[in-house]
DNA sequence: TTGCTCCTCACGTCACGTGAGGTGGC
DNA sequence: TTGCTCCTCACGTCACGTGAGGTGGC
């Protein structure tokens, strides 16, 4: 149908009743939908593509006295549990592949996209392979800058992000700043500055976060590494 | 017991054979493990742990034919796929809380942290709000810089990242550069400006992209607009 | 008359958790 | 003898997908 929903779907939701056929022929047992239902099934699918259950698709979508913001924030903190628990898993996977054995635990959560300029590329991709084994694939990209490497830590797509903040400082304004969460603090920091990077602090605890490093890569970006 | 599994986990492994009793009393139906039983009970806790299938951990501990890193490798892909879908479906789901009908696509992947310097921290915390719909809650912060805000986008935690480039530029070493996804993208654009963006270039198309229009922030920070 | 679509059951999915009803061991 | 533990079925989970076997419509 133009609805996007199967055969199978449609079925299933005149059975469970969020979804009934405007007519249906007695002797074929044929199913029929009226156009003016295509809205309530696109919703449907909407919500069923976040995976909210059909027990309260109904609800959002039939019961006026349910609170609709609420069940969706609702749904949404499972969704976000979810989430975090699937990128737990990687991690602690990514730890059997390399080794064999158990791991240990790691925080996170937030997203965006970054860009890191450097002097000499290959100089930065051995510095940021060997530090936080991040995996690079040369690419020659058409975007803003004629080449850079595409890279990845852990292995594939997907982990934890941290926030993204802001903070006021004339000096270093426009200048990169980000962190990285590290099973072993004191080791990587020694690695990184065994690879090249300028320090700016060892590890040390300040209260309200977690035991944290400071380092600048060879091209001065600076760095934070927390202790996860 | 010790092993961590739960009796009818135990029963269930005895069934399909993957960890069976090391005596059975024939009289009680008694099941008893022997200790040496305890590191393969641990195994398979830990890979059940990140969701390997039963049949694929059979293979992992029992088919010394399988390329076990190849196995794990493959889940990690499964993983990682759940991970990026259920991203999407936090992504999709806010757009509903916020609105309450349907909304785009869009992609992602990666995650850190990312430090942000501006020349004024009120200015750049309008900016913000105002372009990206960001939401900063002050704190004066004893980290290495004395204050600044922390802020999400959307809403909660969790979204989606892109990845982390190292691109070769000497000019523009060291300066922050990121990127953004838009529903609106010529909208956006527009908005920034009018916030006071420092325009690079309006919405184009580049191959193998999602179109894209470049800003700075006030501060000079790169920023990257892509429709997603 | 030959395809093609849709129909109606009914089973399978995946790894246990949860009773129901019953029984040895301290 | 009273609890407590463990046992053995067997059903429930969640939303469909997938046959098996059969039948109207062009």
């Amino acid at each position: 149908m133009l609805s996007g929903l199967t055969i199978p779907a449609l079925r299933h939701y005149d059975d469970v009743g969020i979804l009934l056929p405007a007519q249906v022929d007695r002797r074929t047992g044929y199913r029929y939908y009226r156009r003016d239902q295509l809205p309530r099934a696109q919703l449907i699918l909407a919500l069923r593509a976040v995976d909210l259950p059909i027990d309260e698709v109904r609800d959002a979508i039939d019961a006026p006295e349910v609170d609709l913001r609420g069940l969706l924030l609702a749904h949404r903190e499972r969704l976000a549990d979810q989430s975090a628990r699937v990128s737990q898993q990687l991690v602690v996977l990514d730890g059997f592949i390399e080794k064999g054995v158990i791991v240990p635990k790691v925080t996170g959560s937030r997203i965006v996209m970054l860009n890191v300029a450097v002097h000499d590329a290959d100089v930065a991709r051995r510095f940021y392979e060997d530090v936080f084994g991040a995996s690079f694939n040369e690419t020659t990209h058409d975007g803003p800058h004629d080449s850079h490497y595409e890279g990845t830590f852990g292995t594939w797509p997907t982990e934890n992000f941290f926030l993204l903040q802001i903070f006021e400082d004339v000096d270093r304004a426009g200048t990169a700043n980000f962190g990285f969460f590290c099973e072993d603090l004191e080791e990587t920091y020694r690695e990184s500055l065994a690879a090249g990077a300028i320090d700016v602090h060892g590890p040390k605890d300040v209260p309200g976060m977690p035991r944290v490093a400071q380092i600048k890569d060879p091209s001065g970006n600076d760095i934070g590494l927390y202790q996860a």
